[in-house]
DNA sequence: CGTAATTGTAAAAATATTGTCAAATGGGAG
DNA sequence: CTCCCATTTGACAATATTTTTACAATTACG
């Protein structure tokens, strides 16, 4: 099976349904001042309660003072960096999402926010729903935190999100890269009709957006591959009309 | 890969089911006449309905004349820039979702896109797919509708809008796309009459309009297949001269 | 009552969607 | 550069749904 591992964040960036939190606290952390406004802006429209900070130090000061439910973080700061911000904060709460703003030259290396902690980031020309798309994604891995148990079973297969290994039977069954973020996602939604829509831009992402008919392939793949009977499939159901839906 | 000029015809054969919303008007604001009717018609393919002007201070008075779903703005524009155009209409309007087309070196700082208010870009050249998958991403994000609930029950039915499953009497009905869009525009509405043009226009939309004939049917099997006795309906009531009136 | 308009109903006809396979594409490893 | 393999595309058949159509039943109303 191939590495994952990049196509695997790429999934993260879901923008999921029905899903906007109110009440949820933003803290912004930014020190151009037109940026901080338009973010400000950006995020109480979507129903988020926001709170800025323009320096590193003043940063983690008001994080103490009220912990936010995420943090959006510009690695360039006066005062003290954003990477020591990031460290400072994930030392004392590992499990506030921090989403990184940064430009291109700042996070050559995924390794280097793997080192601050952060769990996702936004590079330079961002767009607006991009990042919110980000926030979002990074709030729901927090909080319901059982929701993609790490093995998943159900009939004859068994599945190890960890590992990134199916078992049916017993037997590993080869899926590949696409394929398990495809059952991934679906797995993640069970018992939601998924339109062909959502999967392209959901699992595909936007960069590379194909055909429809590509998502009908993929679950002929995934049919064949875990269904007993693939040409009655018992997990992988179509609605016809409106998608696929997923149950265990 | 794609520049606008040819690759249009390819997302044409796309065929796009159930997901896209009727009756959704798009303006697109773009000067050059080339990639304005090809955008036309890349938009109207997919059944958008679509308005197009070639100048910012046109942009918006139409805008203003009618709004739309959404917009499509190139950021390059004679009279009035795209810029003023985003603002504008933003501070008016600011849930249109807009979606900005540009070349990169027109969003080279992070800070333009926010200030401006956009909630997504595509840089130039773009696939057209990309386009519309931003778009449609956009529209689904502002036109959810969180009025209806996940689950509601009457009489021996209980309907599961989130899962798109209908049970009576605890065991799945099984409903069409049609049907079951059908049904659920009579939950949001229940207890008031509803004529069939109503019905034609909100829950098949425009683009596609059959004679009203094609109401009676669908609310004929509605009953057959959620009515005690589907011969006297107690839910899904005849208006005479009027239309239908579901009570629950 | 009687008639015209409206609605109920089921089958046929027309469309649309999905399953499936083979061939084309494209990216990465060697 | 070439080969290999995942991915995507395109075609076509197989299904499923939607729409039309025709006619019977019902209703409104003089």
């Amino acid at each position: 099976m191939g590495n994952l591992a990049t196509p695997l964040s790429a999934a993260r960036t879901m923008t999921h349904p029905a899903e906007s939190k109110p009440n949820s606290r933003i803290l912004i952390v930014e020190d151009d001042p037109a940026v901080q406004k338009a973010l400000r802006r950006l995020f109480e429209t979507e129903g988020y309660s926001v709170e800025t900070q323009s320096d590193g130090r003043s940063a983690v000061e008001s994080f103490q003072a009220a912990t936010p439910a995420a943090i959006v973080l510009d690695l360039r700061l006066p005062r003290l960096s954003g990477r020591d911000v990031c460290k400072e904060i994930k030392a004392v709460a590992p499990t506030v999402p921090i989403i990184v703003l940064s430009a291109t030259t700042d996070v050559s290396d995924k390794v280097l926010l793997l080192e601050l902690g952060a769990d996702d980031y936004v590079t330079k020309p961002f767009s607006p729903r991009e990042l919110l798309a980000r926030v979002r994604a990074a709030l729901r891995h927090t909080s319901r935190t059982p929701e993609t148990p790490s093995v998943v079973t159900f009939g004859a297969i068994s599945a190890d999100f960890k590992k990134m290994e199916v078992k049916r039977d017993g037997k590993v069954v080869i899926l590949t890269a696409q394929e398990f973020k495809t059952f991934q996602f679906f797995v993640q939604n069970a018992d939601r009709v998924i339109s062909r829509d959502e999967l392209l831009n959901e699992v595909w992402g936007y960069q590379n957006y194909p055909s429809t008919r590509t998502v009908d392939n993929h679950i002929l793949k995934l049919r064949q591959k875990l269904e007993n009977d693939p040409s009655s499939p018992v997990h992988f159901r179509t609605v016809h009309g409106m998608g696929y839906k997923f149950v265990r």
